[in-house]
DNA sequence: ATATTTTTTGAATATTTTTTCATTTTAACC
DNA sequence: GGTTAAAATGAAAAAATATTCAAAAAATAT
């Protein structure tokens, strides 16, 4: 999995080392510039930044002229680095399109977590785990499976097992495959126990255990319908 | 510390949905007015009305009369949701103390940057960092939790564990996780540590302790119902 | 310094999951 | 149909993991 990048546009350099060194630590990848020309420049070059970290004050081109010539062309989320308690700013920045202010002084932990917690509700972080088919999703982050959806109640195992399953919709799944992945491929216990745990996914999947057919003399394959 | 209540009058139903649903992911504790009259009853009624956000356009008593009435008496904030470019309205407005507009239609996040601008500017805020799910309120300004606006008696490193589930609220999250992220990075102790600071929380949130979930084999998750 | 509170640790206990195994059922083939 | 091998099932043992408690260690306050 690829680190996010994030680009730091601040004139000084002391403060985006501040940030960069917190965010790196995060083990976000940060791209730094000094001026908002700069920023541009990165921005245009970088296909895939996922947030802009943005000072308003800032010699020739400020915050806000930086913010609406991105918002030209891009939804990247932004944060604002503001003076303290100048509202003034916020009002116009929430229309420039701004998904947040964090004033000066701040917290680098504040920062850390309004960053995670932006890429969070952008979906952009942990590149959206999710798998369906047939009624069934699993959330991977939320370590959750549901029917229909009505979650499941699976252990850990059970619920390992059954994403292996959607992420190989549709193929024949040998027992020494399911126990290299599923397992550790240093296990070496009874190949039977996969049964075991199929049958218990199967009742606890409902009528859509059929979903999990028997591959005779060789093993397992996930299908919806037919 | 209680949230700040706040007064929608609007005789459309789901306008003020939409205002409420807003207010409230913000924290905010909204009352809702269908009419001119309604609303006087209900801010006579309600002593601290921190705001009122108001339509001009409805039956019986219009906005301004209901702005007239209340400013003969308090000097509560008010918004005014207009239709789009009517001059005329702003002027009158702002004779009778109507402290901002918001043009129809207008999009939420405007609407909420508003308020609070407000709030901050009546000095009546606090609203900053705060978080909540299911009853429960974090302010991390004043370093209190509430449980059904009563306050719980949180040591510093419950309170924080207690935030960093509210900020991955419905995530499954690793021990090694909230040690690298509660702790600092590089605590090298026992995991299990963990495990006695989610008990006495779960133990001070009472019933509702029940939402910091245990994910077998994995960790934690804090998730409201189901 | 001393007292108090918070945090961490370690071990006992409880719970849940995973595996095993004997038995029953099912599918494939003659 | 009968035979045989494989899969499903259910119960129970074994292993893994979580909870709880009490006490030690560390941090804070008095």
């Amino acid at each position: 999995m690829d680190a996010l990048k994030i680009l730091v546009v601040d004139d000084e350099s002391r403060m985006r080392k501040l940030v960069k060194d917190f965010l790196t630590k995060k083990n976000f990848q940060v791209l730094e510039a000094g001026d908002g020309e700069e920023a541009m420049d990165i921005f245009y070059k970088e296909k895939d930044i996922a947030l802009i970290i943005l000072d308003v004050m800032m010699p020739k081109m400020d915050g806000w002229q930086v913010c609406r010539e991105i918002r030209k062309n891009s939804k990247v989320p932004i944060i604002m680095l503001t003076a303290r308690g100048d509202e003034r700013d916020e009002l116009l920045g929430f229309d420039l399109g701004v998904d947040e202010y964090i004033s000066k002084p701040f917290s680098p932990k504040i920062l850390v977590a309004r960053v995670e917690a932006i890429l969070r509700r952008t979906g952009q972080d942990m590149a959206q785990d999710m798998l369906s088919a047939g009624g069934i999703v699993i959330d991977k982050a939320a370590h959750l499976a549901t029917v229909d959806g009505k979650p499941m109640e699976l252990s850990f195992k059970e619920f390992e097992l059954l994403t292996y399953f959607l992420e190989n919709e549709g193929i024949a799944l040998s027992r020494e495959k399911i126990l290299n992945s599923v397992w550790n491929y240093d296990y070496f216990g009874d190949a039977r126990t996969i049964d075991t745990h199929v049958k218990k996914l199967r009742s606890k999947m409902g009528e859509k255990g059929e979903y999990i057919k028997t591959v005779w003399g060789m093993g397992y394959k996930f299908e919806v319908e037919s």
